[in-house]
DNA sequence: AAAATAGTGTCTTTCAGACATTATAAT
DNA sequence: ATTATAATGTCTGAAAGACACTATTTT
């Protein structure tokens, strides 16, 4: 009650520890993957686990994102969003652990991500081929973050975020299509795009194959400006 | 980093204080309100703030949120849900405070409800007549619990937790109103709420002034099985 | 020329929005 | 009959989805 808080003494109250995960995602090979550590002591020796730490105490949780972030990919400057809070009483066997977990999206060109994939203890996997069971609780937080991050992606400029400064439209597909998890129509694609003025043109092409691509540029100006509703069928809404 | 959390031994850190605040929504004469506590010590003492308080050691944070509704209304089996999680600095100018904050919908008929219009320190607010400030952060929290509520309902089945048992399609379509705050046209909301398939029709009506309008009972059962997406007019997601 | 990849055009269906109409009660 | 409220029907325009077609490169 708000009352007790009112006459509070701070000595009276048993207080738990306040950790921050983050779950860093980012595109490697036009797939989406996620950061994880393998632990290293008791409890869940050997486990690979989201990285976090706890917080201190002249720091705000996004600050203390931030720099769990920076500590384990050297990245700055990226998209940080909290997902949710997790605070069951037995999640941690070695005290009371309540964790804010964010999630981080990592542009694909911010290629100077420390955690490489020859490391032992922090590497990136792709969601499509995660480790079978994680340390304490993370299998629930991670299939959380994926979950919201699909779902962020119908109705926000997100992806924007996971690709490189500049890119071609059958790339930024292919990440709606790897986050979202089913195939989409290319030309409808296009056309939404389009439509959406969200992409700037450049007069640069990327060869190939076959015929060269066009590459575009988000415009981040316009990102706030007009909520972007992606919504490709109603009826990915219920998964 | 996670290695620090292995070799974590408890008392080499200072833990900030978390509590968990709820805001609480219900249907007063069809009118959204949120329930406040008038404090009455130091800090903010006077202000209107968002009933809540400290964790317990021994449960969860949804027990705690639980907990605290049943003391401010007693009431208990409602929807709950997490909000967010506050942790700015000098949030609480007491001591740093962390604060998980949930959302609560009880239903109109739950009019048990203990806290009433008469008493001095809580009290039912229409959420077009808020005080001008809350005490804290709890401006912001209510700001964007009702803005979290407008969203949320656009997309889920979130409004009928609001409703009583039984209740007229023209009802919901008002509470559609008040939170969505603005009007919706009554064929095209017939029309959706039908197509559905989440009301029952029951064999009961309520006499008024014109014609007597029939009940409906909420399909508790398809609500999970498809996710009911009432989006009337794309634009008002940019607000 | 064939294969490979990039990009456009068009038809159909679906559905939100607007609004007119009918239904059933009280006065 | 008039008023009041409840409920249904119908037309239209915009946008999603399906899919065929054209364009530009390499081999």
């Amino acid at each position: 009650m708000e009352e007790s808080a009112a006459t509070y003494d701070p000595t009276h109250y048993q207080r738990p520890s306040v950790t921050v995960d983050v779950v860093i995602f980012t595109l490697i090979n036009q797939e989406l993957h996620v950061l994880l550590v393998q632990r290293r002591h008791w409890p869940f020796e050997g486990y690979w686990a989201i990285p976090g730490g706890f917080i201190n105490m002249d720091e705000s949780l996004v600050e203390s994102a931030r720099r769990e972030l920076a500590e384990e990919t050297g990245v700055r400057d990226v998209y940080l969003e909290q997902l949710y809070t997790f605070g069951e009483v037995g999640r941690d066997p070695r005290s009371r652990v309540i964790s804010v977990a964010y999630i981080a999206l990592i542009s694909a060109d911010a290629q100077k991500i420390r955690a490489s994939d020859e490391s032992t203890d922090v590497r990136w996997f792709p969601v499509s081929g995660l480790p079978e069971q994680l340390a304490f609780d993370h299998d629930q937080i991670l299939a959380y973050a994926i979950s919201r991050l699909r779902s962020k992606l119908e109705y926000t400029t997100l992806a924007f975020q996971l690709l490189p400064e500049l890119f071609s439209i059958l790339e930024l597909k292919h990440i709606y299509e790897q986050i979202l998890g089913e195939e989409l129509d290319k030309g409808n694609f296009y056309r939404k795009i389009k439509e959406s003025g969200l992409l700037e043109e450049t007069q640069l092409t990327r060869e190939g194959r076959g015929r060269p691509t066009r590459l575009w540029r988000f415009r981040r100006d316009r990102a706030g400006e007009k909520q972007f509703v992606f919504r490709w069928r109603e009826d990915r809404l219920s998964r």
